[in-house]
RNA sequence: GGAGACGUGGCCGAGCCCGGUUGAAGGCGCUUCCCUGCUAAGGAAGUAACGUCGUAAGGCGUUCGUGGGUUCAAAUCCCACCGUCUCCGCCA
């Protein structure tokens, strides 16, 4: 959520930021008019309840003193006040909730830096590396799918059966591969990240202080009965975390990764990259979260990205990093880099991670704040993440990057630990 | 799910029965100063957030779990909801 006052002082300023983004400025300028209006009634009522208080105490003091019939005077005074007070009350609130209900579906600012543009084809790629279009061999160019179904070790249909299109489920080397990623990307960044494991379901206000909600509900499973969402992604309980709590500068900045299963519903993309592990409703993901100050963010930023970018390295995966324009960084985020794993098999680059300042528009949202070492008063903090692993689509590019051959899989050495001493995954037959 | 108790400032904790001079006693913590070979102990002062107006000093408003209600006036009375604890039930 954008400060209503940066709004208000500058309102060129945000209009022409927002803009870059691609989106209407409209509602900016409806906040703009209304909010005026809101902080004249909100005037006014205050005033009308300083009358009040300053009666009701003329009152206390009258009636003790048994000056009945004076009190009584004001108290009529008082109680016509209080009609107008309530009027003014009831059009403050709405034009208050009006101004919130604006605000929650306006964009973050991007970053100074965030290249412009109108769609993803204007992202900029800033670095490719490992990846040379002639060094694969044809045992690398088959894709996941068909790899997955000759060594039995991913079975779509039997989870279709299940639960529908778009889940999978992954079978024994498969699935010990999926528990390997995850625990071999956790003790990768314990060195400084607090390992977290929240619910999986949370309340609207959890999903509202990320950004997901109210603008894209469409894009997650809500539980009606109980009112309650599946997360599409950790970060969203990992932001809640600090929810309405003041922190001290010297706690900054904290760490937080999780492992989670993620779930989104993917409204809209029906049809669009189903083969396989490209796009999957549930899926497993350790993401990497922090909460800086606006000072420590760059720094944070960058470190989250080289955990991710290292991850690549380690698994011995050609990938490419794209620093995303403003028409297509997320919502809530200033400045985005995803990396995209190059899967020579299904020959796509997979966004396998996707790596966000967010300035402090979800803080806002979500009212995490800071008490600076030095002055007075409080200030809203920034939060960053990025996914340290996200499990179907590097699980999708090693098995088809490290395919021998002979059809068996080599696991990279990263992994070894993770799997018992064994090395690969064998040959089919 | 049932019954009971409770929810006050950074923390602990009074106030609630009997509404007004209580933004809230007292204590702890924290900050500054004094005293003091050092430390400890002791003394003095200060110490919430948010909104709004103001260059500022400061003014006004809101906040005692949340939301409503009663009243001239609510931390205090009424209602609903949420949460915590205890007992019971159920249970991986």
């Amino acid at each position: 959520m954008l400060d209503i006052r940066r709004i208000r002082t500058d309102p060129d300023g945000v209009k022409a930021a927002i803009a870059r983004r691609g989106d209407g400025t409209e509602s900016l300028d409806e906040v703009i008019t209304i909010d005026a209006r809101r902080r004249e009634l909100g005037a006014e009522r205050d005033d009308i309840r300083a009358r009040v208080n300053a009666l009701s105490k003329q009152v206390g003091g009258l009636r003790r003193d048994g000056r009945t019939d004076e009190a009584e005077a004001l108290q009529d005074e008082s109680r016509q006040l209080g009609e107008r007070e309530r009027e003014l009350n009831t059009e403050v609130d709405e034009i208050a909730g009006r101004v919130r209900d604006i605000l929650l579906t306006v964009g973050n600012i991007p970053a100074d830096e965030c290249p412009d543009g109108d769609s993803e084809h204007d992202n900029v790629i800033t670095r490719v590396e490992g990846y040379d279009p002639d060094s694969y061999a044809d045992h690398q160019r088959v894709p996941h799918w068909d790899i997955a179904t000759e060594l039995g070790i991913l079975d779509v249909d039997r989870a279709v059966k299940m639960s529908g299109a778009m889940f999978v489920m992954y079978r024994g080397m498969g699935a010990r591969l999926v528990r390997a990623l995850i625990d071999y990307a956790l003790d990768r960044n314990r060195d400084a990240y607090e390992e977290i494991r929240p619910p999986t379901v949370v309340k609207t206000e959890t999903m509202i202080s990320t950004g997901h909600l109210p603008k894209f509900a469409d894009d997650a499973y809500h539980l009606e009965r109980d009112d309650l969402w599946a997360i599409p992604t950790a970060e969203v309980p990992l932001t809640s975390i600090g929810r309405d709590e003041v922190f001290v500068e010297a706690e900054l900045p904290m760490k937080f990764m999780a492992h989670t299963s993620c779930f989104r519903r993917e409204a809209g993309s029906a049809g669009r990259d189903t083969r396989g592990l490209l796009r999957v409703h549930e899926f497993d993901k350790v993401e990497l979260l922090s909460y800086a100050t606006p000072e420590q963010s760059a720094e944070v930023h960058a470190d989250i990205l080289a955990r991710a970018e290292s991850v690549m390295v380690e698994l011995g995966l050609a990938y490419r990093i794209l620093d995303l324009c403003t028409g297509d960084i997320g919502n809530s985020s200033a400045r985005t880099f995803d990396i995209e794993a190059y899967a020579p098999g299904a020959d796509r680059w997979l966004e396998v991670s996707s790596v966000s300042w967010f300035s402090d528009y979800q803080a806002r949202r979500a009212n995490i704040r800071y008490r600076p070492a030095v002055g007075k008063g409080t200030t809203v903090i920034h939060t960053l993440n990025g996914s340290g692993l996200a499990v179907p689509r590097v699980w999708a590019a090693l098995v088809e990057t490290h395919r021998r051959p002979d059809g068996s899989i080599r696991l990279p050495e990263a992994l070894h630990p993770y799997l018992g001493g064994l090395t690969e995954i064998p040959a089919p037959g």
